[in-house]
DNA sequence: TCGAACCTTGACACTAATGTGAAGGTCAAG
DNA sequence: CTTGACCTTCACATTAGTGTCAAGGTTCGA
């Protein structure tokens, strides 16, 4: 599919699928005419990319992830370097710290709601 | 305290508690001279803003969010408007979901690593 | 063959969150 | 009284993530 049909079906916008073809996150083929050509497989990237953006991890990290995200149903085993294994390992420590924040405070809002005395 | 010492113990620049206290997520008040005082309370807000922001979420809703943080603790119930409330149940529903993402990134990760063999 | 609806790259602009530095006031200790 | 370590405000710079527009190529149907 190309750039359009992609940005419609994902509701991203085609100024942003190219951002994210420049970083690195989403890959592309060309046509003859130079149009961009995705596979249907991108969908289902650029949606996870999405949802990661908005919780706030830079795209350079999510960069970083992306072999884990492309194998997620594959059970090819990867061969990867320490260095690799040691950063992969320190971004998901960083992904548990958030999810703790988070849950804590989606926890506060939640008892604050059941406190509360709506009016109004 | 002052801004210096909320500062070094929080680990967050001095520039940023002046940005975050324009942006309404921290308050002070100040001394005969000018200078910002702080109550001891102020680092732990100043931490859970940190984590917010840091978890992608952006000053603006963390404000919002601010009367359930600040009430964590206390038993007082809070008398709100049905607006507010419902603005802070589709936040909670929002964090839901930026967890679930999180969660779900972070498990792909560690299946990564399980199946991985590292050299190097 | 013309126009609409795509696609391309490039550039300029905005916001949020920061860093950094200037110019100056306050205060305590030597 | 001066020096150094604080503090103040103001302002300009940067990065990431976006929006938007300009100028132009492609494709397809009327």
């Amino acid at each position: 599919m190309r750039i359009g049909e992609l940005s419609t079906r994902t509701g991203v916008a085609t100024r942003l699928l190219r951002y994210y073809e420049e970083q690195g996150l989403v890959s592309s083929t060309r046509e003859h005419n130079g149009y961009r050509e995705y596979a249907d497989s991108a969908i289902e990237r650029v949606n996870q990319v999405r949802g990661l953006i908005e919780a706030g991890i830079p795209t350079a990290v999510i960069r970083d992830m992306l072999p884990c995200l492309a194998s997620t149903s594959n059970a090819i085993a990867p061969v990867i370097q320490r260095d690799l294994a040691e950063t992969l390992a320190e971004r998901r420590a960083q992904l548990d710290q958030r999810i703790g924040c988070l849950a804590k405070n989606r926890d506060a809002i939640t008892s604050y709601l059941e406190r509360a005395t709506v009016t109004g």
